[in-house]
DNA sequence: CGATCGCTTGAGCTATCTCAACCGGCGTGG
DNA sequence: CCACGCCGGTTGAGATAGCTCAAGCGATCG
């Protein structure tokens, strides 16, 4: 059992180091294509079974479930270098949608080549499950947000995460980072209504913490926004996998 | 690439299939011992690494994270049959801590061997990413739940599942299954507060469709139940894995 | 130029929260 | 064996965060 802390690509995602030139070339071998798609297009749909698997290249968009009453509830918001599909891979059907908020670059691989990472490449099987583990562990907290924090700490939570995401995708100039999405998507997300989020938004501008405008947000007083997310300022990271 | 569905005792678990001779002397094999813990205990804690991984055997508990403020959200509950640790198992530490309610018989795996799975048994290594993608899509639908419905609603719909997940299990008689847990816990997974929980749940008592006392849940009338859950009430499970 | 879209703001309304008291059962210790 | 204290559950009352409805506004686009 290796104890080490091998480079991997699959399991940078969340650690959000950029790939090396090796890292590359071992996706390639496994990469099917390339898609490119317009903002605004959908690119999984819940119930779907979707026979492609997807890294994200470029671009941003997001995931959500509908609801029977035609709500809409957005799961997270999707960066470079998100693994997608891996639902669809491993269960029978997408279990819930994927859309590009703006135009997506994708690298495409195809779902038998999972099968086939599981066979030949144990690492990198591991590195598929801990991204799925890590998923789970962010759902998890965003339970917590949903289900126990006021509005305006949803939204401050909300920023700061997508601040340290930004952040280490190297988004970030300035204190600013582009984040291409509505208001409404953002409400869908923290399980509060536009009108609200929209209220909560003033205020935490009126408070010089943050601005979120023209697509872009703009981190004021980083140290008020994470006392109000009940988040250590030093950014807590998730830790890196043992084996 | 198989495309059959084999026999798994580890994809068991959302399917509640009791497992066969063979697959119980596969697991076996893996098995480091068992362990009996007693009603109120805490298996796992928050932030701990532990070395091991569990199959419950029997008894319930559940998943639950505390907040900074000391609020708790409970992420789930654990049904016999249920998997834990692979967050430890994979990622460095344990995200949520586990506690059990009533006593629990565990099956307990060393987290080696869930390397040695990877390396030898692709197939196995598989049906913990699929346990993993299934997890993430059940803690979907908690977010969309606590985020868009209200409190009668998330009540009714978390009996519709318990009860799904109880009948599966072979736990149900007489419409009536045990659910050792409080009205706080109940609550604190809801997103809910506990005042408000204990009169939606007397409403649910007086609308003559569900009743939950003394540890024990008796539906009554479940196609209402299913209705206000906004579910199908042909119990639209979990589809089984492709590969 | 009209229409649509995303955002903003105001005004009530209510689901849900908090505070607080009370109740019955059960375990413990005097 | 009784009395007390604690725990889980129940109920009432007042406060409020957040919702819905509704209107208006500035861009962008055909």
């Amino acid at each position: 059992m290796a104890t080490d802390c091998r480079t991997c690509p699959l399991r940078k995602w969340p650690i959000f180091d950029p790939l090396t030139e090796a890292e590359i070339s071992f996706m390639e071998t496994f990469k099917s294509g390339e898609l490119a798609i317009t903002g605004g297009a959908t690119l999984m749909m819940e119930g779907s079974n979707s026979p492609q698997l997807f890294t994200v290249l470029e671009g941003m968009g997001l995931r959500y479930k509908t609801l029977p009453t035609g709500e809409r509830q957005v799961i997270n918001f999707v960066f470079p270098g998100d693994f997608l599909g891996l639902q669809a891979g491993v269960m029978s059907e997408m279990q819930h949608s994927v859309e590009a908020t703006t135009p997506m670059r994708l690298c495409v691989f195809d779902r038998k080549s999972l099968w086939s990472l599981f066979e030949g490449h144990p690492d990198r099987a591991f590195d598929l499950t801990w991204i799925a583990a890590v998923e789970e562990h962010l759902l998890g907290e965003s339970l917590a947000i949903i289900g126990r924090m006021s509005g305006l700490e949803r939204i401050a939570r909300a920023f700061v995460r997508l601040y340290e995401r930004g952040t280490a995708q190297g988004l970030v100039k300035d204190n600013e980072m582009p984040l291409p999405y509505k208001q409404h998507d953002l409400a869908d997300a923290l399980g509060l209504s536009l009108v609200h989020t929209n209220k909560m938004l003033t205020r935490l501008r009126e408070l010089g913490f943050a601005s979120w405008q023209g697509g872009r947000l703009k981190v004021l007083d980083y140290a008020a926004l994470c006392e109000l997310a009940q988040l250590e300022s030093d950014r807590a990271q998730v830790t890196r996998p043992l084996i």
